[in-house]
DNA sequence: GTGGTCTAGACCACG
DNA sequence: GTGGTCTAGACCACG
């Protein structure tokens, strides 16, 4: 899998990491179980800071995504805790950005089929 | 129109702000042609510093959802630009919110419902 | 509030910190609402970097038990939520501690003082 | 006795099996006197390094819970020593689980109702 | 002035 | 070899 950093987004670096490994997840180009790359080879493959792919494996796996262990690195959790919610963040933000389509003259059908490409 | 701040956000202010009245604008209840609150009243209404409200309204101002001029105050723009697509970074986030979304167990439909409930 | 590092201990810096703060919260050292010491300030007191002190303060916000924002710098939450439960690993923790000092010999009604004294 | 390891735990696997046979002793479900398995018995049933499993009898040794010999292998020392006291690092740690608790809105009562069922 | 992020470099426990 | 921690130093957005 290929992580793309856009250096001139404000979105920090180890969160842009983050959202790229989990719409991997989600899309299931990374597998259940699945290794991830060491800290250090996913540092020097992007080059940045092994600090910073650290801070984003933490993030990862304090969210229940991956988990790690010493011997074999990181890995893609096989029973990722399914809420059936969506968390209070991600909620306001979608209507932030539901106001701003319906604002830009985007019809609520429009919406939907974007959700049906998306998902 | 009331302005919520969530002291315990990570959203910084300012933008919490210009959220909350583009939402407002998008639900009507902010009208086109509205006068909005001068940067003094509103900065003393929600109890933060005048600087941060000032750089909500350049914000908006920017962004094609209000006017401002030195007699008036800042307005909502009675001819919002529609362009019809949505933003490259509301389009990011919206990939990211599905992706979290359905790791979470929630189904297509259910988003689409969500959809309904918030255009 | 003191905070006193003991270098030679398995916890990390970062977690002693934590502790120690939380149990300064739960005494009533730290009262809700009050001011904590700036990152730098804490990090010269203490005599180490800026980003550990840094790390300890993000972890209690995650945890609920600190707000920070730009202006202030970091305060106690006034309204922690009180789960009503031990966590888990507390729970984990506390099983393997009684399991300890029934071997060490310490009676129940013992241990039971011992909470009294603590709390 | 069945022993299991957590592997999202943060808890070393070594220090796992360690509480759990500690934890077994406590509960009388290890004898006084009691044979454990060897070193590589225990590995290849739990799935694990030797040096892992190694490294828990030499720290059970060394804390006086189990006896090694080279005929015999480990087994649960008969007379092991009640200092009567809680260890410095176990009383600091029940102080941060009793902090803890407090803030999340336990009771004392309730506390040591969790020390009735779990001594 | 404040916390948040990032780098370059280092050492450590675990396995 | 792996992730986790820490330092010294820097820059940035927010307010």
């Amino acid at each position: 899998m290929i992580i793309r950093i856009d250096e001139y987004s404000d979105v920090p670096i180890y969160m842009q990491i983050r959202n790229q490994i989990v719409m991997g997840i989600s899309s299931g180009e990374l597998k259940p179980g699945e290794q991830l790359p060491t800290v250090r080879a996913l540092a020097l493959e992007i080059g940045i800071n092994t600090m910073t792919v650290s801070k984003t494996y933490q993030l990862l796996k304090q969210e229940g995504y991956i988990m790690t262990d010493r011997k074999n690195g990181a890995r893609v959790r096989d029973n990722i805790a399914k809420s059936g919610v969506l968390s209070e963040e991600n909620r306001t933000e979608l209507r932030r950005i539901v106001s701003e389509a319906r604002l830009a003259g985007i019809s609520k059908e429009e919406l939907k089929k974007l959700i049906d490409e998306l998902y």
